[in-house]
DNA sequence: CGTATCTCAGTACCACTGACATGC
DNA sequence: CGCATGTCAGTGCTACTGAGATAC
């Protein structure tokens, strides 16, 4: 009797525990410059799209308004994003990184290059490449049954 | 310039988004019989070691003893567990399934194995083994890693 | 009008710390 | 004695819900 769910052989555990790795091991560092990882999420997709409105960031970083926006609060209380009004929608509110908010990225993403070099060391540029096409492959036989999982309801 | 973090050709990113996903996914599975992920993750550990004791469980867990207690307790609470003292060390609290806990594992095993399946439909036997060995060497390599920095410290 | 954006209030869960009683 | 085990108390962060104010 073959186990789909042994530890060692189930492809979703493994990636479960990669993840769990790489997200303890970031954290240790995040800590130092004392964010979270929501919160480091956030600050990265701020960078990304300077100016987002509170809704696509908590979609960009699967969470909810609610939740994003005590995040916010957060990051804004620390100097490292501001949020300003929307100049073409009174209702929303636009998020974009500080000074000290850009530097922090700037850091941090040092730090997530270095300790993925790490993780990946080992493999050639052709594993890894093939790596990646088979997560991208999985991510998208998962977003298809969200979406097929949405029709059903 | 070709960005190490990018989105889309990171592996590290990537196995936190099918991470997110698949725990996104069985979360939604999960709350029609009331479970969170570490309640789910506690409680297939029990079913692997039966009778296992509190600090062993938060080790198998990636959590700490003060955090698996309170986890227990609700755990115990729905009558999914059940504590009972070691006999060896009347300090320890050992851990077992009751019969509905047992159900419930059963269940929720089926789900995940389907949910993998689909996860992974489209990939051929030897490609999940090749995707699996991957994930193994990253894994022994963070491993490795946080051994390190211990050493470091 | 209905809908969208954000926030307040309240709840629950998990994570972490320091301290403590108990037993090894 | 030092050390391990589990728990209490307290804090912080994330997640979720329901409700409301404001603006599209």
């Amino acid at each position: 009797m073959t186990d789909h769910l042994d530890k060692e052989r189930s492809p979703g555990y493994l990636v479960h525990e990669v993840s769990r790795l790489l997200k303890r091991r970031f954290e240790d560092e995040a800590k130092s410059f004392g964010v979270t990882m929501p919160q480091w999420r956030t600050l990265v997709e701020i960078h990304r799209q300077d100016g987002v409105s509170q809704v696509a960031l908590a979609a960009c970083i699967d969470s909810d308004p609610m939740t994003l926006s005590g995040i916010l609060d957060r990051l804004e209380k620390r100097g490292l994003i501001e949020r300003f009004a929307d100049p073409n929608d009174s209702r929303a509110k636009l998020a974009r990184l500080t000074r000290e908010g850009a530097a922090l990225v700037a850091r941090a993403r040092r730090v997530g290059i270095e300790m993925q070099e790490i993780a990946l060391s080992g493999l050639s540029a052709g594993e890894r490449e093939d790596l990646v096409e088979k997560l991208r492959h999985i991510r998208a036989n998962l977003n298809n049954m969200t979406a097929d999982q949405k029709e059903a309801v």
